[in-house]
Formats: structure tokens, sequence, C-alpha cells
RNA sequence: GCGGGCGUGGUGGAAUGGUAGACACACCAGACUUAAAAUCUGUUGGGCGAAUGCCCGUGGGGGUUCGAGUCCCCCCGCCCGCACCA
């Protein structure tokens, strides 16, 4: 009996599988098309554990679809462009591009031994220029389609560096590198116009029957669709009016004063001359631009000494404050605070004394309320103080309708449908990406480049020297002739735009480009129709909202600019999100305190001590894996040991693959022993034309079972099956023709998953061609079904016995056979039931 | 802060509202072996009991239901996202 050895065996299918050319991808109209795609990696330099999870998922079903007859596509490329490249050359030296693209080559080297039936002939990288200009072209396309536009916008700015800042690069509110107190400026901006897609992208997502309803939830509230009212608030002295955006005009009678960002037209207006006024403007401006630091930072206001009327009760006036908290982005920029029914607005009324009356109380309940707001769901009623449209006990959302009615039809404000979601700014004050191809000139303005002239390259040096990249800014800017071209409207002299485009733009379509990498134009239409949508799309859950919103976005945006059809709007059919791979932390603490992090392999993960010093060590358990917590392991050395079928299979087994999974060593081992026994089934294994009718029951079950794991993603309930079915095939007492057919199943069945040891056991066994292209086992139907079943009974809910009936047996018999079990004549001692449920082929209670 | 999700034995986890703990890891015991490794077999949620069995048990509290790990409400903990990380 020989053993079985990965490091020979893997390499031989995989140099078969590419002689047969298994995975190209071919157009063939005969046979129906699936499109399989895993979110591309980002070249960080090497595979990590989560990306073997992902594209292990991937290939699973790639391999399960080619096996039942589908034409596949399979790609692979690079998301290429990004900060980190960046940051490697300013950190030590070096270039962007040749980071990356020996960034590139280490990976696609440790993904190649995993063996996944990819089509490496469409790879690229977002980073190549055959791939970037045409997204140039998508661009002028797009700008042409008035879906690109200009305006001002926020960004971090490092007043030491003189530099913009990421979100990421802004730590506590400073620089992360000059740890200055980071503050926000203004700058001219490339926008797309996703906003005005916000209602089609809404409507659609109904539509989306193969996505998680968390990630369809989740989009959904991101856009934010609410109906609301705009209503101008008119100052007790006169002028323009303030006009306010409420979703809850019903808790109008609340009302105790208004809130304006520190951006709003009126505060900069009022700032003039009011030094505390500027000074707290001022403040708020320092703060980084993400939301989240907004919302959690502490609420702060500032009086204007404006007071304006409200608009139902007359001699009431209002103060107007310039609140840290209101973002200009949304609505107005303006609020009516009602503190009765906002927290918010309740803890800011609180902190500077501001007035808090109910609009309404709960039915029965008529408490004012003190330090809680009354914030009662939409749907719940509630009874209205006095209320002007003359309602009194309503839903707040009939509350809503009534008050927005009442301001329409008295003149007082404008029903307003609004959206939460923002145009999608595009500019990145950086070198490594997309540059932007419009150039500015003097006399014509901002002009399109022209196609021809695709792609605007980024320029590799400064001509004879090097690009110094660890000066702080967009190395761009300072170029000496990149810069300087003639307008190619008018032909002056003027200056290209130095911004590149935010790395989500090369993610958006690269779906779309997969179907025709080569082509000379963005798409081709032939490949397009065939190949979208995408059949089914694998990532991770941290992409819920912004990746999968803009490909949304983009897909319909290149319908538009028609390159692609109408029917990929939509361009994922089907989504699945995993979960992370996590790992235990290990550290310990250096003489102040701080913790010290150390590898696993450094760990004795038993005793939990480091192996060199025996000291003991912190275990925090399941953690994200990140190289600065040194909890991250490299499926390299795994796949080194034990082969990439070890890898394969044992990131698919146990955890349910839309849920994190604890990487163990002790797991990986379980794995390659499993597959070991495997191969030792078919080893020594005789031949025969004995049949077993048991056995040929166990196959048809885990036929049936594991394609079903395979089609709704439970693969770590397809693996315990294959587990059962491989222990039961041991067990089983059949001759060996029998088993040979049984093993052979076997094999097939985890063909997706350890394709190499299938491919040799297949061979072994005398399969016919490669098990990569043989057909997939179908069970047969009539040995599936039981005709005896075991059906639990439970009094009161809980069980109590059991009963063998016939599966066919109808509810009135199952119904005698119950009540004469003895467990139930002993409980029911004498007495009827009060009642007796029969759920047919599930179980039986007996209510006393 | 806001939006979304998750929480089940020592561990990873299984369970269309219907027998909680499949399958696996680990542990323990046994077989094989001079011995070990490997392999094979068996036991293993907690408690009570000589035993057929009985009681408790899915983060905590409440509710709906004949029946709740699953549905609803509140709380706790962890994770993801929050628009310039990818």
């Amino acid at each position: 009996m020989s053993r079985y050895n990965a490091r020979t065996v893997e390499p031989k299918w995989q140099q078969a599988w590419d002689k047969a050319e298994a995975f190209l991808a071919k157009r063939d109209p005969s046979k129906p098309k699936y499109y399989v795609l895993e979110m591309f990696p980002y070249p960080s330099g090497r595979i990590h554990i989560g990306h073997v999870r992902n594209y292990t998922m991937g290939d699973v079903i790639a391999r399960y679809k080619s096996s039942c007859g589908f034409s596949v596509l399979h790609p692979m490329g690079w998301d290429a462009f990004g900060m980190p490249a960046e940051n490697a050359a300013m950190a030590s030296g070096g270039h962007p591009k040749d980071w990356t693209y020996s960034n590139i080559d280490a990976m696609r080297g440790q993904m190649k031994p995993l063996g996944l039936s990819i089509d490496w002939t469409r790879e690229f990288a977002t980073c190549d220029p055959e791939y970037y200009g045409q997204q140039q072209a998508l661009f002028l396309d797009m700008l042409e389609a008035g879906l690109v536009y200009r305006k001002n916008a926020m960004v971090n700015w490092d007043p030491v560096d003189m530099t913009v800042l990421a979100n990421e690069q802004v730590i506590d509110g400073k620089g992360w590198r000059s740890d200055a107190p980071v503050e926000r400026r203004e700058l001219t901006q490339w926008f797309f116009n996703i906003s005005s897609m916000a209602d089609e992208l809404l409507e659609a997502i109904d539509g989306l029957d193969n996505w998680p309803a968390k990630v369809k939830l989740m989009q959904t509230n991101w856009i934010g669709k609410s109906r609301g009212i705009e209503i101008p608030f008119h100052p007790t002295d006169g002028g323009e009016p303030i006009l306010c955006y409420s979703t809850r005009p019903d808790t109008m009678r609340g009302a105790s004063f208004i809130a304006i960002s520190p951006e709003h037209p009126v505060s900069r207006a009022l700032a003039q001359g009011n030094a505390e006024l500027t000074d707290f403007i001022d403040e708020c401006r320092k703060m980084d631009t993400t939301e989240a630091a907004m919302e959690k930072a502490e609420k702060k206001g500032i009086d204007t000494g404006i007071t304006v009327k409200h608009p139902i009760y007359e001699g009431i006036e209002l103060p107007v404050w310039v609140g840290n908290f209101v973002l200009m982005d949304y609505g107005t920029g303006a609020v009516f605070g009602c503190p009765a029914h906002d927290q918010r607005d309740l803890d800011f009324a609180r902190k500077y004394g501001l007035g808090v009356q109910n609009a309404f109380y709960m039915p029965g309940e008529e408490v004012e309320v003190e330090n809680e707001a009354l914030v009662p769901a939409k749907t719940e009623m509630v009874v209205y103080i006095d209320h002007f449209a003359g309602l009194s006990e309503a839903t707040s959302q009939d509350g809503i309708d009534a008050t927005i009615d009442y301001f329409e039809e008295h003149d007082l404000g404008k029903g307003q449908v609004k959206f939460r979601l923002r145009d999608w700014g595009l500019s990145r004050q950086r070198y490594w990406g997309c540059p932007i191809p419009v150039v500015h000139c003097d006399d014509c303005g901002v002009v399109p480049e022209k196609k021809e002239n695709l792609p605007i390259a980024l320029p590799y040096d400064n001509g004879n020297e090097a690009i110094d990249f660890s000066v702080p800014g967009n190395p761009l800017d300072r170029h000496p002739t990149w810069r300087d071209v003639p307008c190619p409207a008018c032909g002056k002299p003027a200056k290209r735009e130095t911004d590149t485009m935010d790395t989500f733009v090369d993610s958006s379509w690269y779906y779309a480009r997969f179907t025709a990498p080569r082509a000379e134009t963005p798409t081709e239409k032939a490949d397009a129709e065939y190949w979208m949508n995408v059949d089914q799309y694998i990532g991770g859950i941290e992409h819920a909202i912004l990746h999968l919103l803009y490909s949304r976005f983009f897909a319909r945006a290149m319908n538009v600019t028609g390159h692609l059809p109408k029917s990929a709007s939509e361009p994922f059919d089907a989504l699945f999100t995993q979960g992370m791979v996590t790992h235990a932390i290990y550290q310990t603490r250096d003489t102040n305190g701080r913790p010290v992090y150390h590898l696993p392999e450094d760990v004795d993960e038993a005793n939990a001590t480091l192996r060199a010093t025996g000291e003991k060590v912190e275990v925090i358990p399941s953690a994200k894996m990140s190289k600065s917590k040194k909890n991250v392991v490299d499926p390299v050395d795994i796949i080194d040991q034990y082969g990439a079928d070890t890898a394969r299979w044992f990131v698919l087994s146990d955890s349910p693959p839309e849920r994190d999974v604890e990487w163990t060593a002790s797991g990986a081992e379980a794995a390659w022993k499993f597959l070991g026994r495997v191969w030792r089934l078919a080893a020594d294994l005789g031949d025969g034309d004995d049949t077993d009718e048991a056995l040929e029951r166990e196959c048809a079950k885990a036929i049936h079972d594991v394609t079903m794991g395979i089609e709704t993603f439970g693969f770590n309930k397809s693996v315990a099956r294959l587990y059962e079915f491989a222990n039961a095939i041991s067990k089983s007492k059949a001759g060996p023709g029998a088993k040979r057919k049984a093993v052979k199943i076997l094999a097939q069945l985890m063909s997706p998953m350890t394709p190499h040891l299938s491919e040799e056991i297949w061979q072994h066994l005398g399969g016919e061609g490669l098990i990569a292209q043989a057909p997939w086992p179908e069970a047969d139907e009539s040995l599936l079904k039981e005709d005896i079943i075991t059906l639990p009974i439970q009094i009161n809910g809980k069980r109590r016995s059991e009963v063998q009936v016939p599966a066919d047996l109808p509810k009135e018999e199952v119904e005698k056979i119950a009540l004469a079990d003895q467990a139930v004549i002993k409980a029911l001692d004498g007495g009827s039931p009060k009642k007796l449920i029969v759920v047919p082929g599930r179980i039986i209670n007996v209510v006393i």
C-alpha cells in the first residue's frame, strides 16, 4: 500500500489540469454559463489564511458547477492601487510600482499551489495601464453622461506635513506621522453622481433574492430614503428664513431651539466679527471628517443670539444655536431640536438650559419627559397634545403624514423625500492611483482628455531622477514635466489634473472587465452579454455597503454609457459574505506595561508559555488576524507541511462559511489525518461485480446531502456528511465491487474540496479521464426514501418516548399508535388528552 | 453615537418553530506494539439514581406557542460598517 504524498501528487495534477486546459473559460453557446467570482485581493505580498478560505469556497462552487455541465468563468486579479504601496515607498524607499508587482508575483506563487480552478489567462492588475486606461475611458463617458461633476468638499488636512490625510491616517484626531491635530480643509473635487440613482438603487434591492438579508438591510439603511419636510423658520428681526429639514415634524410642539451646522452659511456669516463664534467654528473644524468621530464627540453648541418664530404657535420664539453635531451634508444643515423626543436634543437642552416640552404621551401615561427622551416606534400609538392638525391618538407615522399635509396646505413648509446617500467623492491627492483624465486650461476651463491619448499613464520617475516618496504630498503635483500638457481643446499650455481616483473605482467594474480582459474598449459586447452577470459573488461582510453599492452604481453607469447590457444593471445575481479567519493573540507586557505580541509558532499553546523562555503569555482568544498583533498564520507553512488539499479541507470544515473561524493547528492536523484515511480506503481495494443495497443507500443519501450542502454554502455540513460517508464505507461489510463504487463516489463528492486527492483516487480506481471533467454523480431517488420512520413522542412538550411507523401512515393511525404507547398510557392515567398534535414525519405531542 | 450581525459541551460547531449537542477536535479507556508514533475500537453537557429513568441546560431577564437555540421585547458581551483602509 502506497502512502499518499501530497508533495508529489499535487503538482502532478495541477500540470494535468493545465495540459487539459480544464479551467479555460470558453464562450460556448451550447452550454449554460456560470460566472463565479471571489473579491479580488489587495497584493499585500503574502496570502493570508482568509484568502485561502475565500478562494477555496469559490473554487468549490466553480468545480462543482463545471461538473454539473456549466461553462465556468472563474478569474483572478489584483486590486493593486492604494496607500500601502506608497507607504512602503515612503518608509523604505523603492517604488510603489515595483513593490506592487513583486508582491503580485509573490502572491500568485503562493496561490498557485492551492490548485484553484482559475483561468489565469484572464489575470490583470488594476495598476496595469491597459486596465486603468479603460477606466479613464469609462470616466470620460460618465462625464459626458452627466454622472461626474466637481464641487467643494472637506478633507482631513495635516497642518504640519501640509498634506491631505485619509481617515485611516488620522489617529485620535491627529496626523499619523506629524501627530499634529488635523483640520478640515475645503478642496474642489470630483464626484460621481450616485445620488441621482438613489431611488433606483434602493428599489432594486428588493429584486436581489440571493443576497443576504442583512446586506440588503444595510444597503437600504445606508441609502436612507426618508419622507420629511423642509420648514422655513423666520427670524424675529426679519431677514432670510432658516430652512430646517425634519423627518419628525409631528414633534413640532416640542421644538425648543434651532441648531445649525458650523459650516452653515448663516454660521459663517455670523462668525464675521464674532470672536466667540469664530473660535467655536474653528474648534469644530479641528476634528476629523468621519461621521463616527462627530457622533461620538461631546455635543457642544453656542447661542447665536438670533431667535426665530415658531411656525405654528404665535408668540413663541426659538433660539438659534450652532451645534457641532449638525451635518452640513445631510438635509439643509439645520434642524429644529425637540428634546422631549430625541435623546441627543434632550442632552443638549439639559446642558444649555433649553426648554423641554412633550409633543405627545404614551396612551394612559401622561408624564413629562425628564432625562430620557420618549421615542416610540413610528408604528406605535401615541396621544398628541393639542396637535395643530387636530390629531389626538394616532401612530407617529400618521402624525408625520398629517403634519406634512397640514404644513403644505397652510404654506408653512414643503414635503421632501431625502436620501442619506451622499455623492461619491473620487478625488485622491495621491500618486498610486488611476489618474483622472482631464486637463485644466486657463481659457477653456476643465477639459476632458481625448480618448486617443489614453491611457494617461503614471510617470515612473522624474525624468532622470527617481521620485522621492518620502516627501509628504502628491509627487504628481511636483513632477517637473508630467503636469504640463497642451489643452486638448485649444492646444495652449495647460495643466493636467494631478488627483487620482479612489481605489474603489478600480474595484467597481473589474467583474465586467474579466469577461474580456484584453479588449481595446472597457468591455466587449458579445463577451459581456454571454458572461454577465456574476452568478455567485463571494467576499467579506466588511464590503457589505461601500464596494457593493459602488459596483451596483457602476453597472448602471456602464449601461448608460453603453458598456454593459441593461440586464447587467445588478451585476451580482447571488452574494455570499464569508466570515473572517481569527486566531488567538499571545502577548506579554514590557516593563512599562505595554503589550508585546508573539507569533503563534513561538508559543507553546498547551501551556500558554513562550517556547524560548517559558514565560507565561496572556491569551486573547479569537481576534481578527493582523500583522501588528502577530496573530497571523501563514497558509504557505500549512501547504508546505500537509499539502493544499489539507488546507482546503480544513478551511471548509467545522465553521459555517458566513461565520468567523478560529484557526487552530490541531484542526489542520485532523484534516490531514482524515485525507490519509480516505486514501487508505481507496488504496488497497479489490474489485468485483458484487452489489450491496445498504451501501447503495448510503451513496444516494451522501450524494443528496453533500450536493445540498454545496448548493446552499453549507460546506461545513458537506464536510461532516463526507466524514459520515467515509465512516459508513469503512464499516460496511459489503464486497469489494460495491465498496469500489462507493469510494469513487466519495472521491467525486470530495473533488471540489480536495481536488488533488480525488484525482489520485479516481485514477487509482480506474476512473475515466480527469475527475475534474467527470459529470457530477446523481442520487438514485428511489433509494432516498425511508419506509419506516421513528417519531418522537412528547408529553406536554417533553420527549418521553418514540414509535416506529411506516412513513406513509395516515395521521389518524399515527394518533392511535401514539395513544397506545406505554409512556402515554402511564401519563394519561386513564384520562384523555387535552390535545393531540401530530406533525407528519416529524413529531407527536400529547398535551395533558 | 448610529446601522447591521453574532452568542449552543473542555473546543470548532449541528439542529425547515418539532428528539439540543450531528460531525470533528481534545481528553480518557482499550486493542496492536518490547516501547513509542501511526492506526483501530469505545466513553465523554451538568446533576441525582442500583436501575427502567428523573431534573437542569443554548449569554441574562421577560413574552408568544401544544412545543423556542430558532419568533418578539429589554439587558449584557463581542464583531463588522460609518462614506479618504482595502
